[in-house]
DNA sequence: TTTATTTATACTCAAATTGAGTATAATTCC
DNA sequence: GGAATTATACTCAATTTGAGTATAAATAAA
């Protein structure tokens, strides 16, 4: 079994890694510079050099470091992308497959062009002020016209999106990402050369440049995934952090917001916590700081947060 | 940024596919021919060839559909794989990155050669008949000494084997073998040099070729995870089934036996059984056979089956 | 210096889900 | 015909979940 013959485009492996905090209620993503052409961003990437790295996650962490700066917690291998024509390959030219990465950093950059709000990229995917109007207006009458002619695609479209009376699934990010891509609705559909795609995008969202906004979207998905089994919300947060804003981390993530008491009553019994003594302060009662407890000695041991969405921030009392 | 010079050996993408099925209570993979020196087996692979093949799953299904002439169901990728030495490469040569996936199939072939019970490369993973004694023979003992000097492993030993009362989490299989690999406790690790290794493998299970059974594992963990919270396991029924046969699908899979009541309450209620009026011919009471309905029109859309173990084969009534 | 506002925390309660049974029905085996 | 075997229906207590109310401790405003 021959793999390639002499002559045939070599094939060269990026590591390309969405670096994901949060900052105050944003939820933010390190992106390298716009295209000067296309006015768009791409992720942070860099080559795999199998003689230099003995794995891509040492790596991934060597070049992060050199060129972004920030410590990393949680690091995890997506996915390896190699559609061709989503990567835009001059013919001739070698092969680029991407692996993606997610990582997961406490440490922003706040307000610099370098990070930017996630929800930039996918605005109906932020439920927090209640469902987005132009899922409404926009989406759900646009992806009916393309269902319209492929009704092949009708049950993901409806587990993706949960119409008809199911429900929204937070962690579904890639799926929807992917049926707007489809059907020609976002910007990279038309860059791809898709044939259905309109010239000026219908979905509202930034663009990133090649498959970048998919290997993002993937990420988010997965990160809003991982949470509710798994304690990585502790790599998003400081040191020492009070509840409230445990519970904004979360609801930042998920893009949804989470009713407080059972919230509360979630975290303090997985066993996660622990008192710091301290207290913090701001407007109201004083909130207790707590930190992370490493050495998790909970009977359940890797609980995450089998959240529930509350009412929207919007209709609080 | 330069990817790699001229004279830098070249990346080759092998597509390494554990291909799934059961077969009346085994849990089965299809492997091929034994390397005739070292007597172990390997997974199916093929090359990716970008110049041929839009996508790698459709690359993926092309070969497997040559060489290994099954049907498959679900296809998901699983990792890629790329840790310099655990893979063999001889200096100079081209790199090797494998990118593992696990498909499903419906049609195994029974009692062949080709057609490898799964729990003979990993027999601690087989808890339906009660906790496996080597278990506590064999790995607890070896790993505990190994363990003693590697205090900073403690905790992951904890949570993915169960110790300390923790439960044992089926889904944890890539994490017990890495473990089991780290402590140099099978053959693999002696294949691959690694220092602390013995000559001949401490824990029962054989070997595979290269980190084919790093792979397998990887499939069988996800395999399992996934089956409690998507409808996989249908793409490993038959036709039309009966509900036992199905609970035994399902106990197969996860290695363990659940409360037979119980499972037809959670599957009944799940929404994507369509019953047949027909009845199974067998020993006891006939029972109905179900057939899977594939336009799920349950409310809780992609509910798998959120399994809890019940008591031992050997101890049932 | 009260009083309102804000935020944090404690506790309640009904509904739903889960874990583990018992009871009974419809077959085959002897 | 009776025992063994398998399938299915139903029960029930414990736990978990969803959605509150009640109260405490601070600051801001009157």
């Amino acid at each position: 079994m021959q793999h390639s013959k002499p002559g045939e485009p070599q094939i060269l492996i990026d590591l390309s890694t969405a670096i994901i905090g949060t900052d105050g209620g944003t939820f933010q993503c390190r992106l390298v510079e716009d295209d000067t052409e296309t006015k768009t961003g791409r992720l942070p990437f860099g080559p795999f050099v199998p003689d230099q790295h003995r794995t891509m996650e040492i790596g991934l962490r060597q070049w992060v470091g050199e060129q972004v700066g920030v410590g990393l917690g949680h690091v995890e291998q997506l996915y390896t992308f190699a559609d061709r024509g989503r990567q835009h390959t001059t013919p001739g030219a070698p092969h680029v497959v991407s692996v993606g990465y997610l990582a997961l950093t406490n440490q922003t950059g706040g307000q610099t062009r370098a990070w930017r709000d996630i929800y930039n990229f996918f605005p109906w995917e932020d439920w927090r002020d209640g469902e987005p109007s132009m899922l409404a207006d926009i989406i759900y009458p646009a992806l009916d016209s393309w269902l319209a002619r492929h009704a092949e695609r009708r049950a993901s479209a409806r587990l993706a999106f949960g119409r008809d009376g199911l429900p929204w699934g937070e962690e579904y990010v890639l799926e929807r990402y992917e049926l707007l891509y489809e059907a020609g609705l976002v910007a990279e559909a038309f860059a791809d050369g898709r044939e259905n795609a309109m010239p000026t995008p219908v979905v509202p969202g930034e663009a990133l440049q090649l498959d970048h906004r998919r290997i993002l979207a993937t990420a988010v998905g997965r990160l809003r995934a991982k949470l509710k089994y798994r304690p990585v919300i502790f790599d998003l947060m400081p040191q020492t952090f009070t509840l409230t804003q445990l519970q904004h981390t979360a609801e930042t993530v998920l893009g949804v917001t989470l009713h407080k008491q059972n919230f509360r009553r979630l975290v303090e019994k997985s066993g996660f916590l622990e008192a710091t003594g301290k207290m913090s302060k701001a407007r109201g009662r004083p909130a207790e700081l707590f930190k992370f407890r490493h050495q998790e000695r909970s009977e359940r041991p890797l609980a995450g947060l089998r959240v529930s969405s509350g009412r929207t921030r919007s209709s609080e009392a």
